[in-house]
DNA sequence: TCAACTTAGTCCTATATAGGACTTGACGCC
DNA sequence: GGCGTCAAGTCCTATATAGGACTAAGTTGA
């Protein structure tokens, strides 16, 4: 036996509900990437061999694998073989959200400039989100530029236990990165999902003051709660967008296609 | 042979590239059902009698099926049939956004009051989004109160021709209707899909005297670009958000999913 | 050296078949 | 009437099997 066909046999568990063998599968090898043991980019072994496996039959395979596409966890390229999804297999996509000009051509988040780093018992929406009610986060406030051409302000809550070694990053390493790459990367944590409000309300003078912008000055008030495995909560995100002809595209993704475009 | 079996057997059409069985199957039902073979509501063919007219096996319709089902045009119920999916069907779900109380609890937009209703041949980001530069639109202007609580003001526009038969109904008609449904059930064209931008801009003048806010007042300009079978363009929505403590929250869906619950 | 060919590995499609699970309506019985 | 049983219709799952298509790497030959 080799190191390759440690996944447990599917429904060994004896768990409450039945379920589809195709979900158990596609559970498995879910756990198995949370777990750890294929990181992104890694290649799972061919659907045969998981089906062998798997005690399944390779059709059940493949329908377990779709649904892992579909949830963003997998990508299969013909010829080539099954991978874990990494954060920059999405790049430049509009996975979640993006920002365009008034042309409709996209502008990119390029320069990232920590406002303050903190660790925090506070309470609020965020707290709420994570179930939490009494755990420790950690608060990072920054600078977005979009493009160098307009500034945005976002502040970032992670729970302090899931992400204790980000807190030992230095500023310096958080400086110009992207969260969401970077908690994929490094924390096996992909943001494969995310519920977005919106509302239009006056920015708090932290905000102003940083942006440099009058007091009481209106603005959107945008909140991201984003989700990984399972939908698993990891971040809430707050981003502060003052008045601009600069639009925020949401992704509206149904039947499988994004729907992107240059039109505004 | 009976009414039932008039679908075309696939593979008839001498396209250029080869399409995979059940993607030209899901495609066959699709264009009989916006042709109005089957309206909203309607049950389809039990799968293996589809699976005769199409001359595929059951499992190749199941795909397709499976697909449809994704894309929002039909709902499969176990032991009861396919149907294809009306507007209602998705009543209240958050399909593509909805309005939130600030303690997350859900508020439905209950009241529209018609404020303009004409037909222009005016050029703007809607001909580009329609494709018809020189497209005749209906324009409707109305006042949304959601939940009787906060209004917000609401343009739309629709390509004349296709919605001919609208221009023609009495205002009376088309006061307190969602045009989403209304386009779903009476005109075949549900919006299975939406691209959504945002941006915080002073509100025009037109909008602040109709809502009573101050000249000059800040918003988020929401447009929303819905789409029906195909991705056909069928509407420009521009909606005028005045600030406020009620939030938008966006359907983003992956995974086939919907992201939904009761926190912010 | 380099292009063409071959081969192994992988995913993709499609079929025929079998049984299970759920829904609905009909029927018979009390 | 009300209740349980039954059967037909429908979707759901799963299997075994076959062949095709794409990719990458190695081999051959000019």
């Amino acid at each position: 036996m080799t190191a390759r066909s440690r996944l447990r046999p599917v429904n060994s568990g004896a768990s409450g509900v039945a379920k589809a063998k195709h979900q158990q599968i596609s559970d498995e090898i879910l756990s198995a990437i949370e777990a750890g043991r294929w990181l992104p980019g890694d290649r799972l072994p061919a659907e045969d061999q998981l089906a062998l496996e798997m005690r399944a039959s390779l059709g059940t395979v493949q329908r377990a694998l779709r649904s892992l596409v579909e949830m963003g966890v997998v990508e299969r390229h013909h010829g080539r073989g099954t991978f874990v999804s990494g954060a920059r297999a999405q790049e430049g996509q509009l996975r979640h959200f993006r920002f365009l000009a008034e042309g409709g051509k996209q502008l990119l988040p390029v320069y990232f400039r920590i406002v303050g780093v903190e660790t925090t018992g506070e309470s609020g929406p965020w707290s709420q989100f994570f179930g939490t009610p009494d755990g420790e986060y950690i608060h990072i406030h920054r600078v977005v530029s979009v493009n160098d051409e307009f500034e945005v302000f976002s502040e970032i809550y992670l729970p302090a236990d899931r992400f204790a070694d980000l807190a030992r990053l230095s500023e310096a390493t958080l400086n110009g990165v992207s969260f969401r790459d970077m908690l994929a990367e490094r924390f096996n944590a992909p943001t494969l999902n995310t519920r977005q409000t919106m509302a239009c309300q006056t920015l708090p003078p932290r905000v102003t003051r940083v942006l440099e912008l009058p007091a009481g000055q209106y603005g959107i008030v945008w909140t991201i709660c984003g989700m990984s495995y399972r939908d698993a909560p990891i971040t809430w995100q707050r981003i502060f967008v003052p008045p601009s002809d600069r639009v925020i595209e949401i992704a509206t993704v149904f039947g499988g296609h994004p729907v992107s475009g240059e039109a505004g």
